[in-house]
DNA sequence: TCAAAAAATGACTCACAGTCATTCTATTGG
DNA sequence: CCAATAGAATGACTGTGAGTCATTTTTTGA
């Protein structure tokens, strides 16, 4: 051990140091309002400093999460070392992600701008892929489940563990997003208990997992790409319809 | 007519050359990679001259959506026109609605901004507002297209229209912004054909809507907040599961 | 033709991310 | 104990870009 070990274990103390006083800024100010000085001054710093141990601001951002993305995985196998069915433990496992967003709703608000692309570009990938390597763990955990209740004959889907898994993760998360504050878009979603929301989804999935009474196609691999139009006016359809 | 009206023309085609030049600028670099000067040189014109017109950078560049918006209803208006069964016709406004998010990606670019809050505060809220009713017409639509085959009996469920086209959107919403390019997050993402993975949940929710062997809690309003915890820390979870 | 009103301008302010020459501190070798 | 040296911290500085506003230019109406 000695020197150079010791000099690690305080470098890192400091970053952590800094990681704390981040989080407090950022959590309550919001990425956008928050000003790289507000994080010095709250850890006693030096602007300059900050960058000796985050490349940018947006770096310091996105490093907030990273134990978040261990929570999530955490609260997730909390519900599936449950002795349940697999159709409950896939529900359970929504629901745990839905609490996450809730209860640490400033990390969802991280998770949202990554999906976004709000960040891509401005973050080291190295960073990035932590965090989806992360995620995919309890990605992971959820398709075993699914996998094991069709080799059991519980679901009946033809469609493959990960396509399953994908569905019900991208449903909630839209649809957390949808209720979300700061989506003021829709008033009716304000309106909705959005767990139950989300849940509800869930639930009309699996079903249709289920009995799998859905129309098949097959395996699916991302087809050519769509876009062929590329109109600066709102031409085409402008002059279709007429309602 | 005369004056004051002839200048009102001129005021608002000046306003839509500006709108010309800015959907380029911004479209070609995305938003944050564009400065206003750009867009006034674009438009031949002086910075302080936008700000006559729109009252900040992100009040233009959410104006440039608000005819795509038009654009989205009568994609799923042409589809509802056909002659199709309320299945059909579900997943044909499913799939215009995908259709939407392809062919004008610029414009999703924009509604995924303001659904992750990322423009909330900064823009009018009468201009939200406007758009809000605009994606609400796309909406009516498809609850109607929902009431009638309830009436009618070809869907059972017991969920009221309008949620039942909630999840749908939200789920919709959700699968498409998975599945797009910015959203590097799931490499299992971009293996999936984006349109088939959006139409098969779809299929899946409409066929649990047909089938109605959900359980069903009653109807849905919020309940009381639930964020309780407000930790600094990572605690809690943290050990109480150890893997 | 000219005064008043409206529109356009661009130099300016301000805020903030990120840099870097300088200062400070701790370690080490003599 | 005292330099010499390396590494950490600093904050003044630079660059950029949003938004402002006093001034200039254009239009209008008498």
């Amino acid at each position: 051990m000695s020197i150079s070990e010791r000099k690690e274990r305080e470098k890192e103390s400091r970053r952590q140091e800094i990681l704390k006083a981040a989080q407090r800024v950022f959590f309550r100010n919001g990425f956008e309002k928050t000003a790289m000085e507000m994080v010095a001054e709250e850890c006693q710093l030096a602007k300059g400093t900050l960058y000796r141990y985050f490349k940018s601001k947006e770096e310091l951002y996105v490093s907030l999460v990273q134990d978040g993305i261990e929570i999530l995985d955490k609260m997730i196998v909390r519900e599936l070392q449950k002795p349940l069915s697999a159709e409950e433990k896939l529900l359970a496992a929504v629901k745990a992600h839905f609490d996450f967003t809730q209860l640490y709703h400033e990390h969802f608000m991280v998770f949202k701008m990554i999906d976004v692309g709000a960040l891509s570009g401005k973050v080291d990938q190295e960073k990035l892929d932590a965090i989806q390597r992360a995620r995919a763990t309890a990605f992971e955990r959820m398709k075993n489940v699914v996998a094991e209740a069709i080799k059991r004959g519980e679901f009946k889907t033809k469609h493959r563990p990960q396509e399953i898994v994908m569905m019900l993760w991208a449903s909630s998360f839209g649809a957390i997003m949808m209720c979300g504050e700061k989506c003021q878009q829709f008033e009716m979603f304000k309106e909705v208990d959005a767990e139950k929301f989300v849940m509800r989804i869930a639930r009309g999935l699996i079903e249709s997992f289920k009995t799998a009474n859905v129309a098949e196609e097959p395996l699916s691999h991302r087809a050519s790409p769509v876009r062929t139009k590329k109109t600066d006016k709102v031409s085409e359809v402008e002059n279709e319809v007429n309602i």
